[in-house]
DNA sequence: TTCCCATATCGCAATATTACGATATTAAAA
DNA sequence: TTTTAATATCGTAATATTGCGATATGGGAA
């Protein structure tokens, strides 16, 4: 098949699958990791960061920017491309409180 | 081609994306739930609270494993599957480390 | 306007993923 | 030993993903 079942599923546990399906790539996490650590939102030089073709980078980009990871266009003399914090942290903070749960010493024996 | 460049990318860098990606599936992201919050770690009747076959539960369960987010096996009487503590601490180091480096009102005007 | 540069999109081919039923495996129970 | 219950694996078909070259697009420069 290679479709993915939704049905079933809360909404929160969907969307958040995908934003980390989107994040499970290593073009894209690298792609995520340059523009936070880069001191500006301009990416032009991202291709020459990246060992792939600028069109397979541009998509990359575009599945970022599809999940709300990134934000910003190229329109004119503004090219940017930025990460968009509302998003970052809501997966810091799924992890965080996620993490909160986990009953001490329950590790398996096995 | 489907195939995943890992050529370039540093190994941290594709071994943490290969963890998103175990993730970033709604059945498994939502086993890894289950498993936080279940009391104790048997996951017999995991397959009752998916939309999912057994068979493709075991699947995603495997999926899981190779990558080290759940450890544990089914022999005997000792049945469990638990949570790998190191690699989900892993994640969030990542992600709290990454938010701590962006820089501070850095959200591009387009 | 025409040219140039950077990015986006398209089309394709190769590979990966997903899901399920059927079957195999494994260990406990009868 | 045979049966039973639970999980793992296999085989498959359908779909998704990935990467690249070629091309389109869009704005500034000449």
């Amino acid at each position: 098949m290679g479709i993915t079942k939704v049905d079933g599923f809360t909404p929160e546990v969907t969307q958040m699958a995908e934003i980390l399906k989107a994040l499970g790539h290593p073009a894209r996490l690298a792609i995520m990791e340059y523009l936070i650590n880069s001191p500006d939102c301009i990416n032009g030089d991202l291709v020459d960061h990246l060992p792939l073709a600028q069109s397979t980078v541009s998509r990359h980009l575009s599945e970022l920017k599809k999940v709300g990871l990134i934000k910003g266009t190229i329109t004119g003399n503004c090219i940017s491309y930025c990460i968009n914090d509302d998003v970052w942290d809501k997966i810091k903070v799924f992890f965080n409180t996620s993490s909160d749960q986990i009953t001490p010493g329950k590790s398996c024996a096995c």
